[in-house]
DNA sequence: GAATGTGAAAAGCTTCACAGCC
DNA sequence: GGCTGTGAAGCTTTTCACATTC
């Protein structure tokens, strides 16, 4: 094996084949192939193959992958096997519907604190937390060594709290406001703007109707995009 | 100027740029640059250049961009500058927090339907709005024309309803279920999947922790991937 | 025969550097 | 002097094709 680093695109196809291998699991499937793991994520499968060579050999040739075991390889290098203490800031709509958004659970990120500047939302019970105003941020963030944050605040509030996080040692950002925070380096983040997303689909479907436009249609019947990741932003 | 055609990367963050003229407005600021604009975007100049130079030439060498102008081409570039009409597929804890959300309409995305297949959920009122049983989906996608939807559901149901909705006219996709849609070629996916961001994150504070890892450090006080979203997925 | 892992080629995307224009 | 728009270079990512392994 050559030793290539991973690239970011590599990256942020892991949890699709984690998502995949897990529907295998559930089905009791115990051996798989590029093929059929393209079949659950969307990918190509040499693209595929390629992506897991970065982490190592784990599969046989003429055989396939060990469902089971490329999951514990994964996850590990994606460091979901321990858990991680997350914090949630902003419990509007959109905070308190991801408070209680199995999903993340499932992949042992674990809501620790949930924070708000709202008086009105402070002392609001979530499960077995209360939400606490931002002021308390420091002292808490510190006692729970927390290092990654959610950000679910509106616009306008999102970068000063941000340079709170971070300041008092949260090095990773979910930023859900459709803004561009300015971090030191060292600190990871990734946005996700829903209506940026409806502007990318807007903008296809209007070159679908216009028939003089530049733009080809779709590769498939598959996955298209994302990262969302997003990509890009 | 060349006839090339916009790259997929580029459409993705025109939104941004959107995002940084409109605060460029809000301010008063008629007259930019494609620095000033890194800074509000936390993309480079000269990529911003780049991806405004595929809509043709707008700006005015040694001047700058015109602010309002500018935004009014992108918008059209987009499709954003005519109302669409939005089916929101899912009134859980995410499809409410969706149903609320101004970002939307501030972009001319109305939610013109709201539909759920738990009983318990159909007829809640949504603003002027009652949540419909999927088996209403045929005759209300097709009254209202709708093209575009939105799919906040679990994931067990999500192809099933993805599936409704392409067979009657829905040809653009939002999905926030942490799957793989198989669509028709023609039909435009948009994945927005929150856990998979987080693995993302983990997998960079991992990194950070591990000293021997062969990843570096990142560019600098800016936006890092997203991409969102994100891309991938 | 079947499927992986990977060089090598191709495509896509970003950055640089600067000519040209205001 | 300042800033755009863009060839050209450089880098990243994807795709192909096949040697290798089981």
């Amino acid at each position: 094996m050559k030793v290539t680093h991973i690239s970011q695109a590599s990256v942020a196809r892991l949890p699709l084949y984690i998502q995949g291998l897990e529907t295998l699991l559930s089905q009791g499937i115990q051996l798989t192939s590029s093929q059929r793991l393209a079949q659950l994520t969307g990918i190509e499968a040499p693209q595929i193959r390629r992506d897991l060579s970065y982490l190592g050999a784990f599969g046989t040739p003429g055989v396939g992958y060990n469902v089971r075991g490329l999951h514990h390889e994964l996850s590990h290098y994606l460091g979901i096997s321990r858990v991680w203490p997350v914090a949630l800031v902003g419990f509007g709509n959109l905070g308190s519907a991801l408070a209680s958004y199995d999903g993340l659970a499932e992949r042992n990120f674990r809501i620790a604190a949930v924070f708000d500047v709202d008086p009105s939302k402070i002392g609001t019970q979530v499960g077995e937390l209360t939400v606490a105003p931002a002021s308390r941020i420091p002292k808490i963030i510190e006692e729970l060594k927390i290092e990654i944050a959610i950000l679910a605040t509106p616009a306008a509030a999102t970068q000063q709290l941000a340079d709170l996080l971070v300041a008092n040692g949260v090095t990773a950002l979910l930023n859900f406001a459709p803004i561009a925070l300015v971090v030191p380096s060292g600190v990871t983040v990734r946005n996700i703007d829903v209506a940026a997303e409806m502007q990318i689909l807007s903008f296809h479907e209007q070159r679908k109707q216009s028939p003089g436009a530049q733009f080809r249609a779709r590769p498939a019947a598959q996955r298209q995009s994302t990262r969302s990741a997003t990509e890009g932003l």
